[in-house]
DNA sequence: GTCATGTTGATACCCTGTATCAATTTTGTC
DNA sequence: GACAAAATTGATACAGGGTATCAACATGAC
């Protein structure tokens, strides 16, 4: 059943949202839940030559829309898909493969809704991104190429309160 | 002092990291300061005509490296950027103007440092923003015209932790 | 002044994504 | 199965945001 759950899971979501279950999204939604790791576009582009290009971006659109995808920047603002697993949560970025993680963190959706009196408007949406280096990097920091993810968008690299951490 | 301090501030803030305050950079920079809200790059390129777009979008770079200005991302992706006031910060973006404010949570830094033990891997960078309505949009839901800066990016809106926020 | 270096601006280009629109699929109905 | 209506596709062109190139120019050090 979780095999089977998971691998129709997007075409599920989609059907369950009122949109057709073509062939060429279904390729698309193959592609993307075999992958572990996060990927761009142009990656799936090049992934299935047969697709159209703007097919691919309209169905990631659509995916996005449902909830079966997230989209997010990297530090340079370079962005960057990743499937959703869970229900809500939140995401790691390695900088330097591209390795998209998720973490659910219910005080920090608690705290949020705190701060929401503090804060003159409504909050109608937020975004959190933690940007790191995975694991496996940190292991082999200089045997395998590093992905040029990481730039200098400075989203609050060299924090204060996170300078312990990083400098060590 | 105060009023000095400001003017000169981003400019200060380039010399002392060895670039040259040339005229060009001075314009751009009398700009910036003078605005309050959110701006996109193009909006400095069609203020300062006199000035070629690269050396725009180079300024901007150069200013965000130093940490001077802030590049964020509406809710759709587009960027947008703002002038840096205090020294760490997050923002609140209204995503129907596009005013962009700035806001401290030690607390929030506090539990991002909690946070970092129980993530695998090196926490390098994090961003944090909130979408809102502000104040004024709220009152003049209808009168104004709203820019399109929302989209549906949905960075974990209708959200469940602020679904009794936004539903009201 | 002169020379090395930093900057500029025009241009062309890249990347990510969207609008258009005719051609094709899919779905529901007979 | 055939058919019409509606959704979808793909080719193309285009838009937005930004960068590489490179000759011309400004600057600072000597």
């Amino acid at each position: 059943m979780t095999e089977q759950a998971v691998r129709s899971n997007f075409m599920a979501i989609l059907e369950d949202n009122g949109y057709r279950l073509t062939l060429p999204r279904r390729e698309i939604i193959g592609v993307l839940e075999a992958k572990q790791e996060g990927f761009t576009a142009e990656e799936i582009v090049s992934e299935l030559p047969g697709i159209g290009r703007a097919t691919i971006y309209r169905t990631l659109k659509l995916l996005q829309e449902v909830g079966a995808i997230c989209r997010l920047n990297m530090l340079n603002g370079a962005p960057r898909y990743s499937p959703s697993r869970v229900e809500h949560h939140h995401h790691t970025v390695c900088v330097r493969c591209g390795l998209v993680s998720e973490f659910r963190a219910a005080t920090l959706e608690r705290f949020l809704r705190a701060l929401s009196g503090e804060i003159p408007g409504v909050i109608v949406g937020h975004r959190i991104d933690l940007y790191v280096t995975c694991p496996t990097c940190l292991q082999d920091e200089q045997s395998r190429p590093a992905l040029h993810l990481h730039g200098h968008g400075h989203a609050h690299a060299h924090d204060d309160s996170l300078a312990e951490l990083v400098g060590s």
